[in-house]
RNA sequence: GCCCUGGUAACCCAAUGGUAGAGGUAGAGGACUUAAAAUCCUUUCAGUGUCGGUUCGAGUCCGACCCGGGGCACCA
């Protein structure tokens, strides 16, 4: 039977390539599908040069639920775009001494190129790229839209400054006082930008995690509300000696106001400013404002380091006794959050008493908590307790006096219950050239003026004759023809405003582009997103996990208040998958431990690398390609091809006379990867593909043989179930069993309920939960039953005979256990 | 420091609270071959990080600890 004729990896993929670009099997949206609807999306990529490990493995993951739901009959939308925007581009462009577009759009070019020869089941009808102007405009449209909500604004503040890219960088793009994108040192400059109102959103971007719990990973959520970093606290106002105004604090323990025995103010707050004037401390205080500001924000980030301050000579007083204070200015206390200025209580707080014994201030402990006194130990007691030393709160647990002292407090208008978040107002400006104009004109006698709607977009000029190369200014400021305008609303002569948006804006709605991407009057058709969106599966790294994410969530809510959606959450289910790894670490060039895609796919073959990715652990794992046997997996698509070519019966023959055995691991087999793809244990639905090719070999060769029409049955299930894996491996086994192509849209097969029944199960015996013997009994068998033939096993008996019975647990028809 | 994860064979990984092993890699032996490759068959290998608890029964649930990965971290 066997002519042992080679499986020609590379063959199939030249045969099988431009057979479906012809046939085109996943094209989604047209018009007389009658399928339901569903919408997987990978993380589209960025652009610089060819694709690598990583996204195989994650295109690989997203083509094997679209290309299972395919199978399952919906009309699958899975769109494929390019996130062209960002610096890369521009530092090319620099190198080159050419136009940013020209390097983007190359690479796109190779990208392409590989995806399709990676065979993603993507519908390229769909394709969209953020650096082109009939997307961008939609950017500005929204930017616009937001502009008039007061949701995009603009302010001076000190913001992170990165002095290698030359441009201001948003928190989240800060890791560690480091620059994310090239690790250098980040300062603080003080710019008038823009900003989107983020913070507006807090409260609905944490409370609306409910939708995603359980659907979302858990690190993921837990990622997030650390960032948002939601407080619950209260607000209390200090009288001021010498001040009109009185100050008021945050403080998550309000509880803790009678052990306030000094209040601290950011140093680098308007507030110390002008608290110190006239004070007598100015001296001083300009001179540790200045060592403040010297010290980088890694040296701030260590939290070891010693507290320093300085008194302002100044005093407040303390509103529940009356008490006056001393006012220090400390880097300890931050001047961007709740409002730059504390009341300390030392004996409840690490920060304050390493403050207060620095500095030689008083501490006062006000809740017993059973725990040592911090004068002594210098460490703050934190715990639940009862209250002392503070009037009318004594006696009262932590909460109660919480409850109690903001009512009061409430009810004296000194303060009130508050919440503050970690979470800042998202930085949009960006000084580079390869982005989205920001769509407003500066005018001298109008001021601000957002570009008219009709004007849309403000497409970026040539790069030719600019200076691309990063000066602390847009280039663009630089493009007189594109720069001077005249202003929208006077017509006298204007400015463009120069900056460019963060690139984060692009991705932040890219998914509902997707659904008509040449619209050429909308951002996007809201009828058709509602048909599509939200996004049923959402596949990328882990990576985004905060800023893209949480940019996303913030859009889809902003643009639900508009009443351009009718969802609230932008994507239902969120699958991250893990890092390719090399020996251990991260694959880099440097490292010296770069494995190329390219390379892996010459070798070993498009299908033997996606099946290595997949079946090499759970989707969120990281895989070392070290531990992966590419070759492994083209030993198995070899033995699955052989099973198709083995195949003896007549196409058409009929299943339901094939042999049973077969036929029932062939419809249990089927089951299980059903069940394992749903739940995203992809390299267990490979285990089980191979299990059934494993069993229809031994079919083959010492069982039912090749003419059965089990085999067939099972040939034809192993192609279908590959096909969501080994594209290639499959289509080709589909044509050899003689099928039309393409075995993408074979549909999955039916699984017959009786054909998964067992005839015999094992059931254990044990003693004492010791399995004492193992007998063979029918599925059905009743507890009684089970029971009776336990006691009548010799093995058992054996073991009873003269013990007493406790207790006899039977779980028919899996196990009896007699306790004695 | 706080929070989220994970720890099963030489390795990668499976196991609705019910036989620890499904699958693969590597290793060993054999068949075929002049030989090798390929192919096929057979096979070795752990008691689940540690300690305690719940249970008739724990890899699985609970608690503490150890180790790895990740997030937040002077956020009052």
């Amino acid at each position: 039977m066997a002519e042992h004729e080679a499986y020609d990896i590379h063959g199939v993929e030249a045969k099988w390539l431009p057979i479906w670009d012809r046939i085109e099997p996943f094209k989604s949206g047209r018009a007389d599908d009658a399928r339901p609807k569903r919408y997987v999306l990978d993380m589209f990529p960025y652009p610089s040069g060819d694709l690598h490990m990583g996204h195989a493995e994650a295109y690989a993951m997203g083509d094997v639920i679209a290309r299972y739901w395919i199978q399952k009959g919906y009309n699958v939308m899975h769109p494929i775009g390019w996130d062209s925007f960002g610096l890369p581009a521009e530092n090319a462009a620099i190198k080159r001494g050419s136009d940013p577009r020209e390097w983007t759009y190359e690479n796109i070019a190779v990208q392409k190129a590989s995806m399709r020869r990676y065979a993603c089941s993507f519908d390229w009808d769909r394709v969209l790229h953020t650096s082109d102007p009939e997307y961008y405009q939609w950017n500005q449209w929204i930017f616009l839209q937001m502009y008039k909500k007061g949701l995009a604004y603009r302010k001076d503040s000190p913001v992170n400054w990165c002095p290698d890219c030359q441009t201001v960088l948003a928190n989240e793009q800060v890791v560690a006082g480091l620059c994310e994108r090239c690790d250098a040192s980040v300062t603080k400059k003080k710019l008038n930008q823009w900003y989107f109102k983020i913070t507006d959103y807090a409260d609905r971007l944490l409370d609306d995690m409910d939708q995603l719990e359980g659907k979302w990973p858990e690190k993921v959520l837990q990622m997030q509300r650390n960032w948002i970093g939601r407080s619950i606290g209260a607000e209390v106002a200090f009288e001021i000696e010498g001040r009109d105004e009185p100050v008021t604090v945050y403080t998550t323990r309000p509880d803790t106001l009678h052990g306030a025995t000094f209040m601290v103010v950011a140093v680098d707050s308007l507030l110390a400013a002008e608290l110190v004037k006239a004070s007598g401390a100015e001296e001083g205080f300009a001179q540790y404002l200045e060592s403040v500001k010297a010290a980088t924000d890694i040296d701030r980030l260590a939290t070891d380091r010693p507290k320093s301050g300085i008194f302002l000579n100044r005093y407040a007083i303390n509103p529940v006794n009356g008490e006056k204070i001393q006012i220090w200015a400390s880097d300890y206390v931050l001047a961007d959050y709740g409002t730059g200025a504390i009341m300390a209580v030392p004996a409840h707080d690490q920060r304050d008493l390493d403050f207060a014994r620095a500095m030689g201030l008083p501490v006062r402990v006000v809740v017993e908590t059973g725990e040592e006194d911090p004068n002594e130990t210098g460490i703050a007691t934190i715990g639940d307790g009862t209250l002392t030393n503070s009037g009318s709160l004594n006696g009262l647990s932590k909460s109660a006096a919480i409850e109690k002292i903001t009512a009061e407090l409430e009810a004296k208008k000194l303060g009130k219950a508050a919440k503050n978040y970690r979470l800042r107002d998202w930085l949009i400006s960006r000084q580079r050239f390869w982005g989205t104009p920001i769509p407003i004109i500066h005018c001298d006698s109008c001021g601000e003026v957002p570009v008219p709607e009709s004007e849309l977009p403000v497409a970026l000029p040539s790069a030719q004759g600019l200076d691309l190369k990063p000066a602390g200014t847009s280039p663009l400021g630089a493009a007189a023809d594109w720069v001077n305008v005249a202003c929208p609303t006077c017509g006298k002569p204007a400015k463009r405003d120069a900056d460019t948006m963060d690139t984060f804006v692009d991705s932040s709605w890219y998914f509902l582009r997707y659904t008509n991407p040449t619209h050429a009057t909308q951002a996007f058709d809201k009828k058709l997103v509602e048909e599509w969106a939200p996004v049923d599966q959402y596949v990328g790294g882990v990576t985004h996990a905060i800023l893209h994410l949480l940019y996303s969530r913030f859009f889809t809510k902003v643009l639900h208040d508009i009443g351009l959606l009718n969802f609230t959450e932008p994507f239902t289910r969120l699958l991250n998958q893990g890092m390719v790894l090399m020996d251990g670490s991260a694959m880099s060039k440097s490292r010296g431990n770069l494995v190329r895609l390219s390379e892996q796919l010459d070798t070993h073959g498009v299908d033997s690398i996606r099946l290595s990715l997949i079946f090499a652990g759970p989707p969120e794992d990281d895989i070392d390609w070290a531990d992966v046997s590419p070759s492994g997996s083209l030993k198995f698509l070899n033995r699955a091809w052989r099973i198709s070519k083995d195949v003896e019966s007549a196409a058409g023959c009929d299943f339901s006379k094939g042999d049973l055995a077969l036929r029932k691991v062939t419809h249990k087999s089927l089951r299980d990867i059903s069940l394992a793809v749903e739940t995203y244990r992809f390299n267990v639905a490979v285990a089980r593909t191979m299990e059934l090719v494993n069993a229809t070999r031994k079919a083959i060769d010492s069982g039912c043989g090749p003419e059965d029409p089990a085999v067939r049955e099972a040939a034809g299930a192993i192609a279908i179930s590959l096909s969501l894996v080994a594209p290639f491996t499959a289509e080709e086994m589909w044509s050899v069993l003689g099928h039309e192509p393409s075995v993408a849209l074979a549909g999955w097969p039916v699984i017959d309920p009786v054909l998964l029944e067992e005839d015999a199960v094992v059931a254990i015996l044990q003693i004492n939960g010791k399995i004492k013997d193992r007998i063979e009994v029918s599925p059905d068998i009743s507890d009684a039953d089970l029971e009776k033939l336990a006691m009548e096993n010799p093995e058992m008996s054996a073991a009873l005979s003269g013990a007493t019975i406790l207790k006899t647990i039977v779980r028919a028809p899996k196990l009896v256990n007699i306790v004695i």
